[in-house]
DNA sequence: TCTGGGGTCCTAGGACCC
DNA sequence: TCTGGGGTCCTAGGACCC
């Protein structure tokens, strides 16, 4: 048995924790730069605010409805995930950290457990310990305790929990699952299957073998077998090494100029290389793209990207620049203008199985403490107060996050204080 | 008219997830 | 004025090799 845990509107929720005045006020968090909403609470879901939905399109609806908005503040969601997975960590011998807001638990070997009550069990405690409210859904397979987990939400079922003990119980979920609600179906998967007389999840778990294995690969065969309850997808419970890190934003506000870009893609460069070196990887590619606001139909629109083969596989900060700079050159275009820019490393690499031509130095031993010192300085801070020259100072190019709230549990400068 | 048969590696693009 | 960011996996097709 699977059990997947998933913490309900999770940024509102955790915004809600240090502000209880917001209570049964309607909450929205919204993405960098204040662009979208990407978070809501059930009362703001209720208005009919819309996941995705621009957040200036619903200036009106927001002030009408006296809801409360809130940037992104990914210090303070992160560090609250780590207590809401330790929490759950001591329930079951092994779980598997699936996302900042969802874990699937290990629940084999359990069967002395209802296995209801113990999720009714580690509900109360994550709301007790940390304040965050959970859903929870266990099956026979991941797929099967995802969908359980949908039906504990929807239905509002008690104590959140839903558990599919047996057949008719999975029967039922099934078929009141649409397809386009099922884990892993996206939007061509549903439409392919919607005009291939396909309306539930039950349906697909009907599906011949070969129909699916030919319209959805190997993966969507996966999926079938899920849906029929033999487990398909394996356990992660280590958290594997990145193969890629990428680092895009959209700017605050447009730029124009060569130099602009520049300071911005230097500051994201800088980011995946510090990425790269927390986990101990080095880079074979390097691929840079830059592109204006497909948004602004009057402006004219270009896109472009370029991907480098590095000589050296490296998280040399100062050599990735140099490269990202050389591929800015390539394709950076005068006269338009430019909303967002990203450094992404690809094919990523152990440090230890660094392979050198003839004709390379060995990475520098010197420059490499330089960066680990680097690293270690700007994490005190908090911020990246060293940088390269690159990088610049103006930041011209930050974020817009006009209703940032304090990182509460991170930053002893931005506690919570309470006056009596 | 007929134009080998395997294999590997790489890349781009498409699907999905949160 | 303002429309997120960060990932994974799979497949088809081309280049290249013997």
């Amino acid at each position: 048995m699977y059990a997947l845990v998933d913490c309900n509107n999770f940024y509102a929720s955790c915004e809600r924790i240090f502000n209880p005045k917001m209570e049964g006020r309607p909450v929205v968090v919204l993405s960098n730069n204040d662009g979208c909403v990407i978070a809501r609470s059930e009362e703001a879901k209720l208005l009919g605010i819309e996941m995705g939905a621009p957040a200036f399109l619903n200036e009106e609806k927001f002030s009408k409805n006296n809801v409360a908005i809130f940037s992104s503040n990914y210090a303070l969601y992160g560090d609250l995930s780590d207590r809401v997975m330790k929490t759950l960590a001591g329930f079951v011998p092994r779980l598997e950290v699936y996302s900042i807001d969802e874990a699937f638990l290990d629940m084999h070997n359990m069967q002395h457990y209802d296995l209801e009550d113990l999720g009714c069990k580690i509900r109360t405690t994550v709301k007790k310990n940390i304040g965050i409210p959970v859903s929870i859904g266990i099956a026979p397979t991941k797929t099967l305790a995802k969908m359980a987990n949908r039906y504990a939400k929807k239905n509002k079922v008690k104590c959140g929990v839903h558990w599919l003990k047996n057949k008719e119980a999975i029967s039922t979920v099934l078929q009141c699952t649409a397809i386009g609600d099922v884990w892993g179906v996206g939007p061509q998967y549903a439409k392919m299957l919607q005009r291939n007389g396909f309306k539930t999840a039950y349906d697909l778990s009907k599906a011949p073998d070969d129909f699916v294995r030919s319209k959805m690969t190997v993966v969507g065969h996966r999926l079938l077998n899920e849906l029929r309850g033999i487990p398909s997808i394996d356990w992660t419970f280590e958290p594997e090494d990145k193969k890629n890190i990428c680092c895009a934003r959209g700017f605050g506000k447009l730029h124009t100029t060569k130099k602009d870009v520049a300071e911005a893609l230097a500051n994201y460069t800088a980011n995946v290389a510090e990425k790269m070196r927390k986990q101990k990887s080095c880079a074979k590619r390097l691929h840079v793209f830059v592109q204006t606001n497909a948004h602004r139909p009057d402006d004219p629109q270009y896109f472009r990207s370029i991907t480098l083969s590095l000589p050296v596989a490296t998280n040399n900060t100062g050599m990735l620049l140099k490269h990202a700079m050389y591929a800015l050159d390539m394709i950076f275009r005068p006269g338009y203008n430019y909303q967002k820019c990203g450094a992404i490393v690809l094919d990523l690499i152990p440090e230890t199985q660094l392979q050198f031509s003839m004709f390379d130095k060995a990475e520098n031993g010197k420059s490499k403490k330089a960066f680990s010192v680097l690293d270690t300085i700007n994490k005190g801070i908090g911020k990246d107060i060293v940088r390269v020259a690159r990088q610049g100072f103006e930041r011209k190019f930050k974020l817009r996050q006009a209703f940032l709230s304090p990182r509460y549990t991170t930053r002893i400068d931005e506690l919570l204080t309470i006056k009596i």
